[in-house]
DNA sequence: CGAGAAGGGTATGAAACCGCACAAAAGCTG
DNA sequence: CAGCTTTTGTGCGGTTTCATACCCTTCTCG
């Protein structure tokens, strides 16, 4: 019998595929923890594994003398290692767990061979891929013309999106990586959102209140992305749209 | 005898492609001029054909509210449609046409077979639309943390790159627009830039002269997904570094 | 060549952010 | 519970960018 049963597993990609297609990829699969801070891979690090998220977000972070600033994340909705999937072997960005949590790792010759002998599997993942891509475009787009305030809106509602809880824990420090901006300027803006009673903040974390009033602070920087993410692969949008 | 001879072909993707597989889309080509202006397709349309470009540089811009903003151009290394390759109908933002030119139309059912029936194609397209990602990354990167004069030199320097002259037309309006910005703040970044002989800016004109300049200007905003297309598609960097 | 349109330069006050520095909490540890 | 570390709150001056408005220059075309 199967390790894993196609049924008791929350990714989203693997709970998509055809059963065959999970069946040629299940017998290489393994668990792993994400621990908080952990990196799955630097800039610049061959690919060895792709990870399919089950629990927890994994952020793509550019790192440069300016800093470091987040592109993208993925969530249980997604896996780490995109560009093996596009037949790259380099990392790009590093891969930073931003939540802790827990995936299947599947090593990188399995993968490809998967996709090369499927083309249902193909589908599935490259339309994925697309996905990826329209979220990194709104990221270029927030951060283009959007306050610091709508940014952090956008950026607590693509978390809770892929977490089971309301409350993220979160300290400024990070968050001011994560949105590219200065750390003082993450508390002011953390005082406005709790001041309009969207969020609760405390010490590490903030708990999300009010997700309609979320939306409309981050406006158009949110939303495009999480309507393709469902289009395309049943990811579930938050009970309240 | 073929229409279109692969060895005539500026086009990156095209004249990197095996013989068997450029004769394969070979039948199915037409050529398309690209006018000023012009738009491939809206955000939201049907995408019916992907486009490889030979001459000229076509624009991904994100259409809000808030304005317009480019994540991402294409020139003669790639094409216009690349949500087609991955298996998606719909286009996810507008493109269109900033520096007129040329280009082969090839309708998407095409594009797909021959995808389907060839991993070299596969691999080749697919790497491509990796250094895509790596693009848009950076000008989310870009957006996030560098200054309206790095940012500018930034885009000058990859509309360069995907030119044969070093005369640019830009009017510091359409300019406004990719960079996300007010069409005055792109007037004193312009003169910046001149006033430190980078570039040289006549009406409607902008001639680049000094790319190591450019370069020094833009940080760690440009490069990356330079190297990245060099790596995969021998994208040719223009010979000053 | 003269009018109009398109493009570019400049000004001005307001707002958003930055960099930095330091104080106050909150939580942890011995 | 004393002392440390981590996290958060706050202040201040300076810079960048915004929004808007108006004028000037250059080009086009009748």
């Amino acid at each position: 019998m199967a390790q894993h049963q196609q049924s008791s597993i929350r990714n989203r990609l693997l709970a998509a595929m055809s059963p065959e297609d999970f069946a040629s990829l299940e017998p290489h699969l393994e668990r792993v923890k994400l621990e908080m801070r952990e990196f799955l891979h630097r800039a610049g690090d061959t690919i060895t594994h792709v990870t399919f998220i089950e629990e927890g977000i994994v952020s793509e972070v550019a790192e440069t003398d300016e800093g470091r600033f987040e592109v993208g994340m993925n969530g249980f909705e997604g896996l780490v290692g995109i560009s093996a999937l596009l037949g790259v072997e380099t990392a790009p960005h590093s891969s930073m767990v931003q939540a802790s949590g827990r995936g299947f790792v599947l090593p990188v010759e399995q993968m490809q061979a998967a996709m090369d002998g499927s083309r249902t599997l193909r589908m599935l993942l490259l339309r994925f891929v697309h996905a990826y891509i329209v979220q990194v475009s709104q990221t270029a787009h927030a951060n283009a013309g959007y306050s610091l305030e709508a940014r952090l809106a956008r950026w607590v509602l693509m978390t809770h999106d892929r977490m089971e809880v309301d409350e993220l824990s979160l300290t400024h420090e990070f968050l001011s990586i994560m949105l590219g901006t200065r750390r003082s300027g993450v508390t002011i803006a953390v005082q406005t959102l709790e001041g309009n009673g969207m969020i609760r903040a405390t010490r590490g974390r903030i708990t999300v209140l009010d997700r309609e009033k979320l939306k409309e602070l981050a406006g158009d920087a949110y939303g495009l992305a999480e309507k393709v993410y469902s289009n395309i692969l049943q990811f579930p949008q938050k009970g309240d749209a």
